[in-house]
DNA sequence: ACGGTGACTAACC
DNA sequence: CGGTTAGCCACCG
């Protein structure tokens, strides 16, 4: 039972369950914990995201953790995650990227 | 107990 | 679209 575990446990734990090609934002990780901890999610993800899909979680809007978007866009090229190429920027297509524990439907559209 | 801090979010200008 | 302000919650010394 996740309540027993500590709060970077239960973040390591939903991190985890993220399938690859798709994403969860930092509040929808602390929501599915029951809480609001959007910045302690990240800060759990700055110190033991190394063993984490750290790139499964992005910031409100699909945009990925600062200085880390380099890293995270080649992830998502390789897992196939929908991304929005702009002129000189990109973002993940939230309305098809974004995931919940509850929701594993793969195409709601 | 307390204050500072952060891989955050939303609202406002 | 970008800079500012405030709210938010868990962790650390």
């Amino acid at each position: 039972m996740p309540d027993d575990a500590d709060f970077g446990a239960a973040v390591a734990e939903v991190v985890r369950l993220i399938p690859a090609g798709h994403v969860m934002t930092y509040g929808d990780v602390a929501a599915a914990l029951g809480s609001r901890a959007s910045r302690a999610v990240g800060k759990v993800m700055a110190h033991e995201g190394s063993d984490l899909p750290w790139w499964r979680v992005v910031r409100s809007g699909g945009l990925p953790p600062v200085h880390h978007e380099a890293r995270a866009h080649e992830h998502y090229r390789a897992e196939g995650t929908p991304l929005v190429q702009g002129k000189t920027t990109w973002r993940i297509d939230m309305r098809r990227a974004r995931w919940s524990p509850d929701t594993d439907a793969d195409d709601p559209f």
